[in-house]
RNA sequence: UGGGGCGUCGCCAAGUGGUAAGGCAAGGGACUUUGACUCCCUCAUCCGCUGGUUCGAGUCCAGCCGUCCCAGCCA
């Protein structure tokens, strides 16, 4: 027992939250799960897909257990049968695996307790403690109380064997939505509104996405999950901020019913916040239905599936939810410490491409035309296990236009007239001395000579080279395809901001990467250099719908293969 | 202003009475066949404010200020 214990506490994690440190109270000797195995649950409400804001409660809840060597259950929280439906529970199971995390066989529906729900709720009418009122919607608002006033409910005192009586018929469809409710009996004065006798059942003529017809009485969520929490055997039920006030209320169900097992502890964490992004289910629901992005797998969409699109790692969501830490202090976390995540990831794993967005192009003037040869480059040089490739180069290639400048700035390396040898990476050193312009000025090609006796990039007598190595792609055999980068998550399209267009959302210094994309908002943000290398390590997304940025690549068959989808 | 939270560097976040960790961002430098990566250096005499207790307080007490949430027959 005691070596036991000790192991566990080897086990945590450096980082400690104070999670952690109530939980540690729990099962220590004397505590109120001492000797029990730390039991959590993640319960979704399948009326939407899980965004990067569940992910949070997401590794709390599977984090939390997994660190103390105990279980965490998977639960739809389908209560309330006018927003649920089954498409999503497929997609939130899907998400869910794709992040890592498995709930084994302990994969339950809110709605599978109605039943037990309901005698729970006829003990409480028994016990004195729950009665039915008839105060319609309006009534009850009005009757409400106030600031200092009491709430009142004619319906309080009635007798125990009438309600029984009332709500089962409650069950048996005899009376209208809104006619009727049961309420638990607990203190019309309370300062919090959440004790003033809450409604714990409603009426509701509406086919559930499980249940069907079976039931037109429904359980509220203050009734409901303490009761799904204690039957699953859950010793910490771990939820965000908002639920604070009603703990109470929590408490008071677990402590009035007969439910076997122990009374599960509710604790709170303040929930993901993210700059420039909307994490309200209720407006990425606006924007699928009204058509404003493809669907909740848009790459612009904060959720699993459009991050997922986007080329985010499950590893890298992972990273950031430990890194943001666990508090009650309501945060905002910064986009770029979710980008850093994902940088650090994929500089491991991603494999490289050259790809050049804004081709300009760069002539080697002493390379016969109509002679092509293979160089090899790596494709991950930080992982030489992840191999190399062969790209053709000939007279003609298309380099970046930013890497060219008739008249240099300070500390600029790479082409110029006059200006530093540079490298054409895994392939030749070249020497700008010129270029071609139109009759606007603008430069449409850049001349260059190459040293033959530097293939594969090193010169033959080992002289230093001065200039930046160059992203390149050959102009005989790219590959010309649509594509759009996304830097970016939208605003919050809040009822004001309706009209505005969503459609692309970056920063100024990304611009020039975005060939050809419509910018409607600038939201400061990503670098263009980070953004730069995203695209370069496979963070992107090929969209055919979507305005055409201009990129030419060598590798057409590996960029596709980024694309997850 | 009824109830419930929260206030430590631009953004997160450790700290639980003993003299302010770490990460992101930012700036400077080195290195580099991606201006990436990596590596160095800099970045809070100060913890919302004001008093108090104490040899000593971000940590305890009091008051104040700020800010978020709730007042659905949603979850």
């Amino acid at each position: 027992m005691a070596d036991e214990k000790k192991t566990v506490q080897e086990e945590l994690p450096e980082s400690r939250n104070f999670i952690h440190a109530f939980i540690e109270e729990d099962i220590a000797p004397g505590g109120q799960f001492e000797g029990m195995t730390v039991h959590t649950r993640f319960p979704p409400e399948p009326n939407g897909y899980l965004h990067i804001g569940h992910c949070k409660a997401l590794c709390i809840d599977f984090g939390t257990a997994e660190k103390f060597g105990g279980l965490c259950n998977l639960r739809m929280d389908d209560t309330n049968p006018a927003k649920e439906d089954t498409e999503y529970v497929d997609a939130i199971q899907e998400d869910i695996h794709w992040l890592g995390f498995d709930w084994g066989d302990r994969f339950f529906y809110g709605s599978d307790y109605f039943e037990q729900d309901y005698q729970y709720a006829v003990e409480l009418i028994k016990k004195g403690l729950a009665y039915v009122c008839e105060l319609s919607p309006e009534e009850f608002k009005a009757n409400r109380g106030d600031v200092g006033v009491p709430a009142v409910s004619p319906y309080r005192d009635r007798p125990i064997e009438e309600s029984l009586d009332l709500f089962e018929r409650m069950r048996n469809g005899e009376f209208p939505e809104g006619s009727k409710t049961l309420r638990a009996k607990i203190d019309l004065a309370s300062g919090n509104f959440n004790l003033r006798d809450p409604v714990i059942y409603r009426i509701r003529y509406i086919h559930h996405h499980r249940q069907g017809d079976k039931w037109c009485i429904f359980p509220m969520y203050d009734f409901a999950h303490p009761i799904q929490d204690a039957l699953e055997g859950i010793t910490h039920s771990l939820c965000s901020l908002e639920y604070e006030e009603h703990r109470p209320l929590y408490d008071w169900v677990v402590s009035n019913l007969s439910i076997p097992y122990h009374k599960p502890r509710q604790i709170e964490f303040a929930r993901l916040n993210i700059d420039h992004t909307v994490m309200s289910k209720r407006k990425l629901r606006r924007l699928v239905e009204e058509g404003r992005v493809s669907g909740w797998d848009d790459p612009r969409m904060p959720t699993l599936c459009g991050l997922r699109r986007r080329g985010y790692t499950p590893k890298s969501i992972r990273n950031f939810c430990d890194r943001i830490g666990v508090a009650k202090t309501p945060s905002v976390i910064e986009y770029s410490f979710l980008e850093h995540c994902l940088r650090e990831d994929l500089n491991e794993t991603a494999e490289r491409v050259m790809a050049v967005l804004h081709p300009v192009k760069l002539t080697i003037t002493n390379y016969p035309e109509g002679q092509s040869e293979t160089v090899t480059v790596e494709n991950n040089p930080v992982d030489p296990t992840a191999g190399t490739r062969e790209v053709t180069f000939s007279r003609h290639l298309w380099v970046e236009a930013d890497d060219f400048l008739e008249t240099p700035v300070p500390k600029y390396k790479r082409l110029f007239p006059g200006g530093p040898e540079c490298r054409l990476k895994g392939a030749y050193l070249i020497t700008c001395t010129g270029c071609v312009k139109d009759n606007e000025g603008n430069v449409t090609e850049i001349l260059a000579e190459y040293d033959p006796q530097s293939r594969g990039g090193d010169p033959a007598d080992g002289r230093k080279v001065k200039g930046a190595t160059l992203h390149w792609v050959d102009a005989a055999t790219a590959v010309d395809a649509e594509v759009r980068l996304y830097d970016n998550l939208f605003s919050d399209p809040s009822p004001d901001a309706a009209d505005k267009d969503f459609i692309a959302c970056l920063n100024p210094d990304s611009l020039k990467i975005l060939t050809g994309c419509k910018v409607e908002s600038s939201l400061a943000n990503a670098t263009a250099p980070a953004s730069f290398q995203f695209l370069r390590q496979g963070y992107f997304c090929l969209d055919k719908d979507s305005a055409p940025g201009h990129l030419v690549f060598n590798r057409s068959v590996s960029l596709k293969d980024s694309f997850k989808k």
